[in-house]
This record gives C-alpha cells, structure tokens and sequence, in this order.
DNA sequence: ATATTTTATTTTAAACTTAAAATGTTAGTA
DNA sequence: TACTAACATTTTAAGTTTAAAATAAAATAT
C-alpha cells in the first residue's frame, strides 16, 4: 500500500498519499482518478511553493499572466475565468491583487458598459516573460524521467480522458433540460 | 486553439480552457502538464459541486473521511495531512469542523502527549458508506467514455509519470542538504 | 415602448490553503 | 542534569475559492 521508490545509492523513499492508500480491488475508475488527482497535486505544490520562493508570486496570479499574454487586445472577465476554470467573484479578486501590483490593467470596454477589459501593463509582460523559461525548466526537471514515446502516448490518453469527461459533463447539462 | 467537441445529434460544444490557450509550439512537457491539468481540474471541480449539491458535503472534509475510513484505529494529525497532500494547519481546521459536526473524534495518544489520533465517529463511517457508491457512479460517468485498454495504458503511463516526479522531488531535496 | 430575461461583474459569507511563527513535548548529547 | 535538536500540532496573516445574492447593463419578447 506504499510507494517504495528505489535511487541512486540505495537511497529508498517511502510515499503515502491518496492513492498508495487505496486497496487494488478498488474499482479502477477510482483508482485512476486517485493517481491522476496524486500526480497533479505533486505538481501543483511543487510549482507553487517554487514561484512563491523564487519568484515572488502565486500560483493562481501567475495563471492569470499566463493567460492574458498571449491576448494583446486583454480579455473579459468572464473569458478569464472561463479559461481559468474558476469562478467570476475569484478572478475579480485576483485582478485587484495584481492591479495593485501594477501587473495588469482594467480598461472599460467602449461597446458593453457591462464589460471590462483586463490586459498585462508592460511591467506584467516583462516579469512574466523572465518567469517563463524558469517555469519551463522546473517542469522538464520533473517530467524527465520520462521517454519521449512514453509521454507522447500519455498526451494521446489524457485527450481521451478530456474528451470522455466533457461528454459526460454535455450529457448531464442536456438531461437538465 | 479550441477544442471542438462533436456529439450525437450534430451538437457542438467548444472548451476554452488553460490548455487550448496555448499554442502547438509549446514545449511537450508544458503541454501535457496543462493537458494533465485539465483533466484534475474538469473533474474536481465536478465532483466538489455534486458533493455539496447532493451530499451536503465539501471536497476536502469528504476527502477526509476516506481517508479514515480504512484505518479503524485513526491516525494522527501529521499521518492524515501527509496522505491528503495538504499542510498541517489546513487538516486542523477540517479536523475542528468535522468534529463539530460528529462525524470524526480526536483522541490524546497516550504514549506521546504531542500527538491527537483522528478517527471516524461511527456517524461518520455510516455516512461515509452512504456516499461512497454515489461517488463512484459519478466517477463512472465521466471516465465511460473510455474503453478498458486505454484506461489502463493510461493507468500505467501515470505510473511513470508519478515516478518522475517523485524523483525529481528526491534529487531536489539532495540537492539542499 | 415596456416588461422580461439574459449577461457581466461584484459582493458577501464561509470555507480552504499556504507559509511561517509559536507552543509544547520528546529525544539525543555533552 | 542541562542544553539542543527534532517533532507534532496549533495559530496567524494573507491569499484563494466557491456558491449565492446583488447590481447594473444589454438583449429579447410581447
């Protein structure tokens, strides 16, 4: 019921987490969704705690940068938080934050009074763009262990998964009606 | 840069989500972190709102009780934040509120006056037991779309990824002493 | 044109989460 | 024994997150 990872020099580290704490008779959906939930939590923290550290920023405000710099023209709120996958009252607080921060900007939108538009400042932009290549060295450093065909068939599984989830999720928002 | 997703009847949903956003060029280990991303949040996100709807429970108390749920003799609070992932701060507060809501029990471990052991209250266990195969069906419902072969190829290709990382946390902690 | 509904956003209350400091306890050591 | 380090847990401050209610503007229908 325990990870035992073996290393280099006979160094042996034991893990307990969700899933090593799961029985195999277990049903193998819950499983699944246990090692997956376990992998992206390992990651997660570990790219938390590091832009914290080395950066001086949080991980859903670095989110909310990433996001907004590929859009020059800025986006909505509401495209914000749809891309972010969190709700609307979380992004307005988290556009203060860095509004305050003098990261990104708020502009009305002229067309729909309802309607903002949030963009990077160009203190935004540049800090991003120095968190970037770091960001992606963190990331190689923890998917190294894997082998190019490895990761290229774990890509093509998780679109399956993505894809049976977001037809599950149609379905149910269809029997609503 | 959007998922198009076709189902019965000529319907269409598009999903625009941290990892449509990003462009094809993207390094793999970027984009199968977003993929994998995706795929954690679409379905935690599901599963907290269906629990609180149906259940009258939250995610991170539920998460909790599974985690007793096997361990009849409890275990203390550091056992219990180590396995959910989560700082030892955080599980004192869910502690506290389960607690007041009866369906845990925090007893003084008699051999070291540092620790609490946590348990299921048999509440707690009845209402955990009633949960559970709900739980699973929804689970069931959003993976359904994939047959039994890639389940496991993706089951197994988590395996390594989990390894990786793990690693990479192991060599970065070696890397500090 | 007026009424109704939808949409975009913010506000609110409660819970969650982290990192860091604080508290109390145990273990190891000179 | 007294000092020190390690450990288990709680507390604190700041930020994150959700669901639900509130506000305001736009779109639609009658």
């Amino acid at each position: 019921m325990t990870d035992v990872l073996k290393l280099a020099e006979n160094e042996v580290i034991e893990v307990q987490d969700k899933e090593t704490a799961v029985s195999p008779e277990a049903a193998l959906s819950l499983r699944i969704w246990l090692r997956l939930l376990t992998c992206s939590n390992l990651i997660e923290r570990e790219i938390r705690s590091r832009l914290v550290r080395n950066l001086d920023i949080t991980l859903p405000q670095f989110d909310v940068l990433a996001q907004l710099e590929r859009d020059h023209d800025g986006m909505t709120m509401s495209q914000l938080s749809q891309r972010m996958m969190v709700t609307n009252g979380n992004v307005t607080g988290l556009v203060d934050r860095l509004t305050r921060e003098g990261l990104v900007q708020r502009e009305a939108d002229p067309d729909d009074r309802r309607s903002n538009r949030v963009s990077l400042t160009p203190a935004g932009r540049a800090k991003f763009n120095k968190m970037v290549p770091i960001h992606h060295g963190w990331l190689e450093d923890m998917l190294g262990g894997l082998d190019k065909d490895s990761i290229e068939q774990l890509y093509d599984h998780l679109k399956g998964l993505k894809t049976s989830i977001l037809e599950a999720k149609q379905k149910s928002a269809n029997n609503q009606k």
